[in-house]
DNA sequence: TCTGGGGTCCTATTTCCT
DNA sequence: TCTGAGGAAATAGGACCC
């Protein structure tokens, strides 16, 4: 494989060429186990032991489990059920979303005090814009000594020439990783690995790769792009025709409107009676809003999600004229909606959601209160 | 093994408009 | 008035991520 430009990071382009832009440089921090790191803060007598953080019911998933746990074969996602077989002697502890988020906000705020553009992903993963920056590596070695003196928490870092190996690189030695790498390496590294351990290429467009013979990241490199594009879509194909190259220039946008906002839950039976799912959904609809109302947002597009007995999951949503924000509308809209497509069967998990989201009377409008 | 909750984005199809 | 091409927006489904 031939990287198109090839630049190595020692390259300080002198004055040569004037449109030379400077050698890109992003770096990926992670939280290691992030959820159960913060429960072994809170109760050290877990330490060294199996730990998994999830709500305890019978169609519950893993959110986090210490590394103890996954020796044992436990993962993220995995159903509660499948993990206890694999590791009955694990303790399980309940997530706390509250003592998460004020960890995340710790970590978030020494990483925004050390770096100047950071999109943060979730909870416990960043991505690091450092590019221009003198001696990044110095500096990410900084930053990882002040959060674990602040804040006591481990995190991996990657860093490489794009957000896409920024991310390869700081998962590739978890936990306390530290590794750096350009596109070179990258594919040094990766090539013979199978196309999933690629982010975005998920067990179904693996599969779908495998049943046309492509085994490994190498091989989805020697495929033509106009038969990706035949096989994968438009947009598709040429994305993994890069990917696959560890070629990337997605930008770090270090604030992003959401596009939409949702409430969902999966019940412990499947409920069958009309009655109980409009309460249900009303309920969701009411949350909803108050969560936009905080916001000072408000959206145009309401949907539902109503998932069946045996998984199959049916989407109906509805596009007003302009924006709503009330809770009793919403839900008005969402038991229409629920009710013209009269679930066939028992419905395991109902949802709400609202998009074309806008901020109410553009930004700053929250702060336009009367002041008496 | 039997699948949470909260998101983003992509694709295909339909519908409406010009 | 009928017909059709082509774009934009809406809709539904689904892949993927943490």
């Amino acid at each position: 494989m031939a990287p198109a430009r090839q630049r190595q990071d020692d390259g300080r382009a002198t004055d040569a060429a004037p449109a030379a832009d400077p050698v890109r440089c992003v770096g990926h921090l992670d939280c290691d186990a992030f959820f159960a790191a913060v429960e072994l803060l809170r109760r050290p007598e877990l330490r060294g032991r199996a730990v998994i953080v999830a709500h305890d019911g019978p169609r519950s998933v893993v959110t986090t489990a210490t590394y103890e746990a996954r020796r044992h074969g436990v993962g993220s996602a995995m159903p509660l059920s499948v993990a206890r077989r694999r590791c009955p002697e694990a303790i399980l502890v309940p997530p706390d979303l509250d003592a998460y988020r004020e960890a995340s906000q710790a970590v978030m705020s020494i990483v925004r005090d050390e770096i100047d553009v950071v999109q943060q992903m979730s909870l416990d993963e960043a991505y690091l814009e450092l590019t221009g920056m003198l001696a990044p590596r110095a500096a990410l070695r900084r930053l990882v000594a002040r959060i674990k003196r602040e804040t006591a928490l481990d995190v991996s870092v990657g860093i490489g020439p794009s957000k896409l190996v920024a991310k390869l690189a700081s998962d590739a030695e978890k936990p306390r990783g530290f590794v750096v790498l350009d596109r070179r390496a990258a594919w040094r590294r990766w090539a013979d690995e199978p196309p999933g351990l690629l982010p975005g290429i998920g067990p179904r467009t693996a599969t779908g790769l495998e049943e046309r013979g492509i085994r490994t990241i190498r091989q989805l490199a020697g495929v033509d792009v106009a038969q990706l594009a035949e096989w994968f879509g438009p947009r598709t194909g040429p994305w993994l025709h890069r990917r696959c190259r560890f070629d990337d220039d997605d930008p770090v946008e270090p604030v992003r409107e959401p596009v939409s906002e949702s409430r969902e839950t999966t019940f412990s039976i499947d409920l069958d009676d009309p009655d109980d799912l409009e309460r249900e959904l009303r309920r969701l609809s009411l949350k909803l809003a108050e969560a936009l109302d905080a916001q000072g947002r408000r959206g145009r597009t309401v949907g539902i999600k109503v998932r069946l007995a045996d998984f199959t999951t049916v989407t109906r949503s509805r596009t007003l004229p302009r924006s709503i924000d009330d809770g009793e509308l919403v839900a008005e809209l969402a038991v229409g909606l629920l009710r013209e497509y009269g679930p066939p069967a028992p419905v395991r998990l109902l949802g709400v959601r609202l998009a074309g989201l806008e901020l109410v009377d553009g930004p700053g409008a929250q702060l336009a209160l009367p002041l008496g």
